[in-house]
DNA sequence: CGTGGATATCTCGACGTCAAGACAGGTAAG
DNA sequence: CTTACCTGTCTTGACGTCGAGATATCCACG
């Protein structure tokens, strides 16, 4: 919201609260894009966790196999809590683990074919809900977005530690 | 990452994942951020959730003071949750609660002058970081980019459901 | 007035995550 | 070999959040 910048600017006319119009647009912009994806992912009984780990997977491409280490890489969570998630998906038949033929001490997570139904059918539905919420850009705006963004995201990917 | 991108074109080739460019970089870039954020706070020895409670006092101006109730609806967390972060910025010595004089049953809080100069400093600080990450922007860019997010959370604002 | 429903805050139990550590297996240098 | 360190996964305990419910107060209507 504007309000809020304005609210700023008025109880610190010292600072410049320019930045704020872009980053905290940013921010909040991301969180109904969540509360948009948990929607999403509802309407097939799946929650945001289980897409995210169940997509790596597919992305991952054929035979949809990873360690636990890769996958809790990709999704940013801890070696507990990846034991955890890999535990319920499990239960619920979406992935099975086998031990790794290569490395005694490693799993292997893969895909089943229940699990990849029905993250391919979350996906279809996420991109479609996407389009929509991109409607009021135009094609050239998207690519200037795209491209603004790109150049934002810079600073963090080469130095990690930003 | 462009990469991921790829990722999906080979895997799902029927689908048009171009929406992925725009929005999966706002989550990402929203998640940098949220590092970049913390990290300014931590040289306060501050953390997010203890900024985002003391932001919204300090932004209601003089006196500093809100209720509970909306304190959660500013930082979109539950009452349980609440009262438990009051519990501790009060342990903490940053804020204080009174009985609401209007209302028997509410509670009133209020920044002490502690938890004002902690936040303002940090508040200060996490502008002028935000000011260095947008500095490959030329001011145009800015614009730009605010107003293409502006039209990407209308339909988000209009409708609360959404 | 008095009554029923709405509102404000707090309490409690369950759950997911994290951080630290345990343990088994790998790996390289002497 | 063997020793010392590294790596991959799982376990454990603590903690913050949520959702549901408890309690007290407010308020509109009859």
């Amino acid at each position: 919201m504007d309000r809020l910048v304005e609210a700023w600017r008025a109880e610190r006319p010292d600072l410049d609260v320019e930045p704020l119009h872009v980053l905290s647009r940013v921010s909040r912009l991301a969180r109904h894009l969540d509360r948009a994806r948990r929607a999403v992912f509802a309407t097939h009984g799946m929650e945001s966790w289980e897409f995210d780990v169940l997509t790596a997977l597919r992305r991952a491409g054929p035979p949809y196999e990873l360690s636990p280490g890769r996958l809790l890489r990709a999704t940013l969570v801890t070696s507990g809590t990846m034991t955890n998630r890999i535990d319920r998906l499990e239960s619920a038949g979406l992935v099975r683990r086998s031990p790794d033929p290569q490395d005694k001490r490693g799993v292997l997570v893969r895909l089943t074919d229940a699990g990849r139904t029905r993250v391919d059918a979350a996906f279809a539905d996420l991109v479609d809900r996407e389009r929509e919420l991109l409607g009021s850009l135009s094609p050239d705006d998207r690519r200037t977005l795209a491209s603004l963004l790109r150049s934002l995201l810079v600073p963090f990917d080469t130095d990690p530690a930003a």
